[in-house]
DNA sequence: CTGAAAGCGCTAACAT
DNA sequence: ATGTTAGCGCTTTCAG
């Protein structure tokens, strides 16, 4: 049943010239004439000619295909940045293999190796890991692979960057939780090796350092970022010594989680407890009550990582880009002690 | 500053040996001496080896890539279906590339395309149009490459399929607001050239004749599914000659844009309005009220799709597969008007 | 404007 | 157990 694949040498063959013209032709080379131009176009159509890519990358030393890391799909901010990416390497003509490495270092390392085998262009990642020393970065480094790190970037400085300002982004919405009035505000942070969430740390530290309120360790969570462990994590301060009135979140899921534990003790936010989340996820705004966020324009940021990325496999001399884009807070019920008018004034 | 990789050339002569023997032992050949697999393998990780995967796959006719492509991947159905598929294939030493359609044919047929070129083993598609005889998938199928439609299918006999049986969760779905007391349902039917569609269509006609419901045409809506649309779709049906009592949503997503329509006019859910959507979203558990829905075992139809896809790759006579799994209905408080306990007797 | 020839890096017969 | 040879399909000098 399998059929083997038309070749230019068939289709030269059947037009009593060489692959070399055939090739020519099909990438419309100006040296080509047109007539003959069109009788290969013509004919690659009728024998449902397609490029092996395999071959032709082989050949050329040179792929159209970018490897994209993250660690999920399935959120939105990953899906926006792979939307983001997406628009404008189809309109260079790239193809792009995503891979997920489920917050894993070893998967990461493993997915980097893969790209490099599949011989891909360049590679945009959003890192789990601290450095981009790691054995599978500097290969890519050493056979000259652009890699461009978004969101989540590491501290080192020579590479290619599109990041959110996460410790602006965090200070605004602990700004607004201390504007609201909230005194004793409980922080989720995150894994501290990765760069944004040590961002969004020091922003809330930085946000009540500026309006003097006491700093207390026991209010900051570090852990991994989930629902479940949203879910459990916000207990100890919802009664007792430790009793908060409010959370800024560095997710938007462990937000969530805690959300449904104060819904369930009977406690009322925002009057008795105040949340900030971070990512503008899509049920943040549908949830109820509504969710204050941070938006930190998903898609635009893949948008600069491939330009970026394209601009770095064209040139020679890597110069290396460090974008840095605002994120934009976006208030809504669950931090709004006060009535809207007040803060708009 | 770009370094050219190592080849299987450079190794083998800095082993004075030859191409084929250092090929032989990375792959783990039997008739390769103990001692020499481990010099060479030692060797290409001092010096970084990686296999090009073009050039093996264009040698021996067959690569390790297999193609997906989805209307969009932020949908948790789609990515959990991802999960599915990439979790099975990496087991088995495959890579995947992903390819979005957002939903147009056009798309469709050039990611097929775009797979081809790029010498995917095998496709696993959830497509957006009626038939499997586009030209794209008819040069697939004359190439030998396994297609595999998962969760949208064609209606087409002679095709490897894994989908769930819409039919039933529809009439499940259906059915239960039936028993619920609910009477006047409308349903947000979806573009009918879908054969998921059509199924949960016809699945919802099926729960209404059974219990001597009359059919109303005019509380179906075909269109495609969203939440803007949704939002908009079901305000003929809160008040007014139209008013229904019930929306049966061919999508969460439809039903989530009803469910804010119906808050923000203040009629209660459920006891004026029942609602059950299609899918399982995550958000559909969070929402005020939580939603029922039906779960379509996303994971699990990616397992199962990519394990067809396997073995139509080995197999040499194609013997096409057809999956149905069961869809399950999840009943949450949208649709409650009765208490819990009487259900469950 | 077109053709001839070489070779990208790898694998697979076929030999030894 | 290893080497020899050829070639996958394409692009790219170099030569007309």
């Amino acid at each position: 049943m399998a059929i083997k694949r038309i070749t230019i040498t068939e289709l030269a063959k059947e037009l009593n010239t060489t692959p070399s013209t055939v090739s020519r032709a099909l990438r419309g080379h100006e040296c080509i004439s047109r007539e003959m131009r069109d009788k290969v176009n013509d004919l690659a159509i009728k024998r449902n000619y397609t490029v092996n890519r395999l071959a032709s990358s082989l050949r050329s030393g040179s792929s159209k295909t970018l490897g994209i890391i993250v660690p999920r799909v399935n959120r939105d901010f990953f899906s926006n940045c792979i939307s983001g990416i997406e628009e404008v390497a189809a309109k260079a003509g790239y193809t792009s293999i995503i891979c997920q490495t489920h917050d894993e270092q070893e998967k990461e390392e493993k997915s980097v190796l893969s790209l490099i085998e599949s011989n891909v262009a360049g590679i945009l990642i959003s890192t789990w890991s601290d450095s981009s020393q790691s054995p599978a970065f500097i290969e890519a480094n050493r056979l000259g692979i652009p890699v461009i790190f978004f969101d989540r970037a590491t501290k080192d400085i020579n590479q290619n960057k599109v990041v959110v300002d996460d410790n602006l982004g965090a200070y605004e919405g602990v700004k607004h939780l201390i504007e609201q009035g909230y005194k004793r505000i409980v922080h989720f942070a995150g894994p501290q090796h990765i760069k944004i969430y040590n961002d969004r740390k020091e922003g809330y530290l930085k946000a009540l350092r500026e309006f003097n309120i006491p700093i207390d360790k026991n209010l900051i969570v570090e852990n991994p970022l989930s629902k479940d462990i949203g879910y459990d994590a916000i207990l100890p301060f919802l009664k007792g010594p430790k009793k908060a009135d409010a959370l800024f979140s560095a997710s938007d899921y462990a937000a969530l989680g805690a959300i449904i534990r104060i819904k369930e003790m009977g406690i009322s936010i925002p009057d008795e407890m105040g949340i900030v989340g971070f990512s503008n996820e899509m049920f943040t705004s549908i949830i109820d009550p509504p969710m204050t966020t941070i938006d930190q324009h998903s898609k635009r940021i893949g948008n600069y990582a491939v330009q970026a990325c394209l601009e770095a496999i064209k040139e020679e001399n890597p110069v290396f880009k460090n974008i840095v884009l605002s994120p934009t807070l976006i208030i809504r019920e669950s931090s709004l002690k006060k009535p809207l008018r007040i803060i708009n004034k």
